[in-house]
DNA sequence: CTGAAAGCGCTTACAG
DNA sequence: CTGAAAGCGCTTACAG
């Protein structure tokens, strides 16, 4: 038996509708009978129940979140990326508007139709995803008639209910290798994850331009692991080839070749030069400190989740592409 | 437009309360009845709308997550663990039964009310919640009258709807200093942030234990600032007191005198001893590897989840105290 | 197994 | 502003 609109009518001495109306910013009240029904919902200890709400109004004032996670179920575990994200989400939803987060990972790709389901179930209002995801995905997620915004992710086609926050990461792999080509290093390899999907490609392409304008031979690097291991085993590789700097992708691919570089004597910062991409907190923690491409993660979750809300708010439409800023941090290892 | 347990109903040819009975899995029903029931969703697109099963069973299907963060808005970012442990969490929920996360994040004392409300808003069905609430925050969550697991929470008193998962955590600060005397190390330190915390005193009585058994002299450093800084910090007056080992209550502060040790030439594993506390990612990719108590975070995670989907499904009662076990993992920097 | 009925707690027109 | 009424989509007895 919970504490219903019943109750607070009574003990206030109105009409169920007034305290909805009350509860719900709608209607006209005067300033007493807002107070009266406060007051005895104050001492009733009413509290509107959501799901009752949401039947009517079909809203359910939850947001999805959706993280890719193909290698593992450790999603959050191993990426840094992705809780600075989730912060920043939250840190906005916590300010701006009564929405609650609601998370769906998705480790193996044969879940997607199940996630789908989910976000049906819940009658989510909006999501926000991460990353990169298969067409029919995409489609699905499109035909729910609800507004996205997605992070990081480059895919083209027709969606009218997607909107997209990316960096620039062709700029961010240009400026990390022309760091490295204007400090003196010679032999520069591109070293990441999976480069064969489209936001590794873009930093790889900024690569590609520095080293074009400087008439500097391309060595690339690419492996499937987590990033740290990669980087391990991509300082092995590097030192046999006599790489004197290498522009990382990610970080934790970064982090991971500064260990194996350390561990072979090698001075980082002098003998190799080593660029890093993302700017997380990790960079500062390692000694030597990482140089890297700041791409202002919480800013990008922030912008995001901005821009479902206005979205929602109908203060703004669908279809917007922005591009955030990078940047290049100097630190000590090149 | 929705489609309801009506359209379906009338697509099998059956009634609604059969449809409904399908979905939930109760009731009696051929299994042709249920595959006319199964085809007719499947043909519609039917999925069963939560909110308002919700509202009729008095379940959310709805797991509250609350993370403390006192000192910023970040908590996701700047702790490792609590990433561990929500992957732990979602990872038993996605394989055990169908429940969905919902996260509320503490930033601040004053917002604890706020926290209540949004509790019974959703009518969530169980609680977890890591670290440690004031005691009228602890007194209210008990009066919800559902089942609440704590992680890493050492409150007293009498709270019928709890039940708690801790790790031994006298046992690790006594391992973790026992390995630094076994080493041959004489000056041994303690070093950790916000020390006054009940979590934290245990380690420092498994610190004290080994000290005394030894008949070593202690030597306290605590400060409040963020893990790693503090670390960075204690770097300093650990080499002016001439200290030659230190047993950090987290990794993160580990990392952190690691860091300022390493900036001063000091060469760690040798002339300074260095264990950390928790034993996360971090400790194998900095260089040298971190010495550490290994407290099982994703296991502490899916143990606390495994309770409270028991107790919800009263296979278990409430108030049961796991402690579990710590293991010292050896590596370079001790 | 079925079908009509009641009801979960709320919001939304609508006539006053 | 109020109050009676309808209804969101579901589940739950209950009589058959």
């Amino acid at each position: 038996m919970s504490i219903t609109v019943i109750h607070v009518a009574k003990e206030a001495g109105v009409s169920r509708t007034t305290v909805s109306n009350v509860f719900s910013g709608k209607g006209k009240y005067s300033d007493e009978t807002r107070d009266a029904v406060l007051t005895a919902a104050k001492k009733l200890g009413y509290k509107p129940n959501l799901a009752a709400r949401s039947l009517i109004t079909n809203q359910s004032r939850l947001i999805g979140l959706i993280l890719p996670s193909y290698v593992d179920t450790n999603t959050l575990t191993n990426s840094p990326f992705y809780n600075i994200i989730m912060d920043s989400v939250y840190s906005v939803l916590r300010d701006e508007a009564y929405y609650d987060l609601i998370i769906f990972s998705v480790p193996y790709k044969e879940k997607l139709l199940q996630v789908s389901g989910w976000i049906d179930a819940r009658n989510v209002d909006g999501i926000l995803a991460i990353g990169e995801y298969d067409q029919n995905f995409l489609k699905d997620l499109n035909s729910k008639d609800i507004p996205v915004v997605l992070i990081d992710n480059y895919s083209r086609g027709n969606y009218a209910n997607f909107s997209y926050v990316n960096s620039d990461d062709e700029t961010g792999g240009y400026l990390g290798t022309q760091y490295l080509i204007n400090k003196g290093y010679k032999k520069i390899a591109l070293c990441g994850v999976e480069l064969t999907g489209p936001l590794m490609q873009k930093r790889y392409e900024g690569y590609k331009r520095a080293l074009k304008e400087a008439g500097y031979k391309e060595y690339v690097f690419d492996k499937s692991d987590t990033p740290f291991e990669a980087g391990m085993q991509f300082s092995d590789l590097l030192t046999a080839q006599q790489i004197d700097a290498a522009f990382c992708t990610e970080d934790m691919v970064a982090v991971g070749v500064l260990h194996g570089m350390l561990r072979k004597n090698v001075r980082i910062g002098r003998d190799f030069g080593l660029v890093g991409f993302d700017n997380i907190y990790i960079g500062q923690q390692v000694f030597p400190e990482l140089t890297s491409i700041d791409q202002t993660i919480f800013e990008k979750g922030e912008t995001a989740t901005k821009t479902l809300l206005k979205i929602l708010q109908k203060k703004t439409s669908l279809g917007s592409r922005l591009i955030l800023p990078v940047s290049l941090v100097a630190r000590e290892s090149a």
